[in-house]
DNA sequence: CTCGCGCCTTGACCGTGATCAAATCGACGT
DNA sequence: ACGTCGATTTGATCACGGTCAAGGCGCGAG
């Protein structure tokens, strides 16, 4: 049997880097469902999620569907790194969050004096890169009761805390959002939540909040659970039932 | 109405960078179905496209897919941009490709004295997570057709040449391949090139060639042709009517 | 309190694409 | 030419999830 281990989540950019950003990042704060344009920005700019859930979207042709991803703290985002889409922009799913935009002169000055944040910037990319990879096959070959639980274990892992009813963790999208996300129907993902909750897989701890009584039970309803830990959690499934 | 036009595509990355790196790079000549096992190399290790057409593989669990993207020339490919799945390699699609190997630290050592090499490798991470968005986004909220369309415009565009009949490009990939790309079903995607070729989209020009007499037909069967022609053609819809 | 407005839930029905099976095609070696 | 093996095509059937519609719930305004 496998189980997984929620750990520390390293959500922050190495703190020599962050220095040198501080000094010229204009700092936004955020609350829920502000908007940050990203086509009024000038190409280079870049942004730096630094606390809160944010959604990037996009008007996608023919179809309701706008949600491009979900940007956690530490992510870039970035025109280039977003495809070539009307009204992309970024929003905030929860209040209270955090973001830097910095002038892209800005940056490739910092980065021509201090490699690391090249290094910290391409990181950051490659890594998102990944996580997309792993969403495409999210949609493209789990069901839908196996995508829902695959967005609610990048959820637990990254944003959960542990009290004594299990882990508790922020799904603070409508069911809108996160049937565009999940390339599902807002009807069906409603579905699919209340037979989780029947099945009593999870529970709702409070408006926007879910809690389950063990990570496991989730990862064991989504093959992709294991390859999810790895990119989310800095946990892992592991194969040891050494249960301390 | 609007026009596709198919410009020449900027493949190579700027010259500068590429002769710094040619001096260290390990040249992989490769032929059809090759491998490159990504498993076995450092971390750090990076890949760089040179000629012929890729695909980047990973096993994932409890399904049939395999298959993460696909890599034209001028791409990147670095463990790290890849998701934590087993058994993630390349496989080379088409005869007589090239592929550059290059060690992490002479990457790291060359982005350090040449900022335009950083510069080039941001940018290519940062074009390949907006490819890979827009791919969420294909097989996210276009039906079968439209996926299958969709493929074809990236590849026209990428690597079509103009003829006598109109426009002609590869598809060296096997109907499993194109299934499990774009979401699919090999009997699926069977059905719908041959619905494709009894409408006149398109036509066989040879084993694994096609041609289609008008890329605007195309993409008139496809919501996101504009969006794919921005990103893989250099090309762009325009709605201007004049015909010289 | 009550109304109104979003959002969510649940039910009934339907369509696209998956699945399974059989036939056909293509490449290659003998 | 023939036989073999894998890939492709095509057909028949079915299930998952989409669509449409009705009803419920939460929450803020009057």
């Amino acid at each position: 049997m496998s189980r997984i281990r929620l750990v520390a989540t390293m959500t922050n950019a190495p703190g020599v880097a962050l220095d040198e950003l501080a000094q010229r990042a204009t700092r936004i704060a955020t609350r829920r469902h502000q908007r940050i344009a990203l086509a009024g920005a000038p190409d280079e700019t870049l942004f730096l999620i630094r606390k809160g859930l944010f959604l990037s979207r996009a008007a996608i042709p023919d179809s309701h569907r706008n949600i491009l991803g979900i940007l956690y703290p530490g992510d870039i985002a970035h025109a280039l790194a977003i495809p070539a889409l009307d009204r992309t922009e970024i929003t905030a799913a929860s209040d209270s969050g955090e973001i830097w935009r910095l002038r892209g002169s800005d940056v490739q000055e910092l980065q021509e004096m201090d490699a690391s944040l090249a290094r910290m910037i391409t990181d950051r990319l490659a890594e998102k890169a990944a996580r997309l990879a792993l969403h495409n096959a999210v949609i493209g070959s789990l069901t839908g009761d196996e995508r829902v639980a695959a967005l609610m274990m990048e959820l637990a892992l990254r944003t959960g805390r542990h009290t004594p009813a299990g882990i508790e963790f922020e799904m603070p999208m409508s069911r809108t959002d996160i049937a565009d996300h999940l390339a599902l129907n807002a009807d069906t993902v409603s579905r699919i939540v209340s037979r989780m909750r029947s099945k009593g897989l999870i529970s709702v701890s409070a408006r926007n909040s879910l809690s389950c009584r063990s990570l496991d039970d989730l990862a064991r309803a989504c093959p992709l659970a294991d390859a999810l830990a790895r990119t989310y959690g800095g946990a892992r499934l592991d194969s040891s039932q050494t249960a301390p």
